[in-house]
DNA sequence: TAAGCATTCAATAAATTAATTGAATACTAA
DNA sequence: TTAGTATTCAATTAATTTATTGAATGCTTA
């Protein structure tokens, strides 16, 4: 009578684990988190996270046997992408527990931002409230292909690449707010740098679009409008 | 510009690991599922999950490492309790998220179910409306402390250890509905083998009562009514 | 104060996981 | 067909994790 329920127990959570293993390495989910934002080749994950293309590639192994990603061959290039939307709120999930929980991500985070202008924690809501109306001109800083995949409804779009370039479209008589992944993407942060350096008004909305997109923000798709 | 941003993402996802690392073992999966219910001593989870009291305690000490539990000394026991709801929702979310993506969950279930009778899948909407609506004797088959501690409004409290010797307080008239911690703990199913073997029109539902919980299911606490 | 119990600690052996390297494969384009 | 590129595979090493064992700790009660 306890026998066999063990054995089927272990069968249960052995699976269970399966998922559990494959959210346990800091790299996997560095890649995790990258496929997130949308589907990209071994090549790109590689260079983002700063793996070697062997070693991406055998993580990325990984969490395909986990069934988190699914890879598909395109000419010369295999590429990965969620299995699944859910597959994205979870990793949500477990980012927000280990912030909850963990006060060390706090600390890591403040340490890292601190000195800097315009990263200072902000009312959330707030500010939230202000890029949903329109009194503030919304940078994204992500690269183009991000932006066409889901953005803020009225962002301009200019990737920190070319902001150097194109400071000219940015007006100075508004407050800038920047945006890009999430809180641990540095793009917003870089980007806030140049513009405070350069005299504009910018400040940094820590939530990137897949948070925006949980909290039922709106999201447009496609092109500049 | 690259190398700073790489030791902050690093420390950043290392942070995620620990939570990753704590949920990649499916004994500590088990002892969380354990804690989702309540509250427990050592030797209680050592029991309930086939451990070892000096490996209970150590797998402890790692949910404990990731703050996903607490320990607090009561006289000669050690009682652990989960830090937060938040983390028995995330289990849950883990769980939901391996029951989509690996069919060999569903496969191990229905092999461990199969020829037995009232375990069959049934229309759960129906089910659970019939249950809130109070069409049938709900029968709530857990230790008399966890139905206590919260269970379906108008369920009757009656553990499984006792159900040989109370049979005579179950209706033969109506349909009897038996629950537990949910679908993967064994106890309901060894109830309905015991009352469809008496004779009675017993069904099992699946749903623990955490899912009931998440789903927005009424829950009541406290003695019998 | 001593005995008994629950828990933790420490040490060990076995198993698993991670990163690295170089070779192999699969596809594209010349 | 060949050369070049992206990816995977296989083998190795180092590091981490797991279960087990027996001893140590800390509390309670006789």
């Amino acid at each position: 009578m306890k026998n066999p329920n063990r054995a089927f127990k272990d069968a249960i959570y052995e699976q269970f684990a399966r998922v559990g293993k494959a959210v346990s390495s800091p790299k996997r989910l560095e890649l995790l988190d990258l496929l997130c934002q949308g589907p990209r080749t071994v090549e790109v994950l590689a260079k983002e996270s700063g793996l070697t293309i062997a070693n991406a590639s055998q993580h990325l192994q990984v969490l395909r046997a986990a069934r988190l990603v699914e890879a598909e061959k395109e000419g010369l290039h295999v590429i990965y992408r969620l299995a699944d939307q859910t597959v994205c709120e979870f990793f949500r999930a477990m980012r927000i527990l280990a912030e909850s929980r963990l006060a060390e991500v706090e600390q890591i985070k403040r340490r890292f931002l601190e000195g800097r202008e315009g990263m200072e924690p902000v009312d959330r809501e707030a500010l939230l409230k202000l890029v949903r109306e329109g009194g503030v001109t919304v940078l994204d800083v992500r690269p183009v292909e991000e932006y066409k995949a889901g953005h803020i409804p009225g962002a301009l779009s200019l990737p920190l690449k070319e902001l150097q370039l194109r400071l000219s479209e940015l007006p100075r008589d508004q407050e800038i707010v920047a945006y890009c992944r999430g809180p641990y993407c540095v793009l917003s942060v870089q980007a806030i740098e140049i513009l405070r350096a350069k005299g504009f008004n910018a400040i940094r909305l820590e939530e990137g679009i897949q948070d925006l997109r949980a909290l039922g923000f709106p999201i447009a798709m496609g092109e500049e409008a």
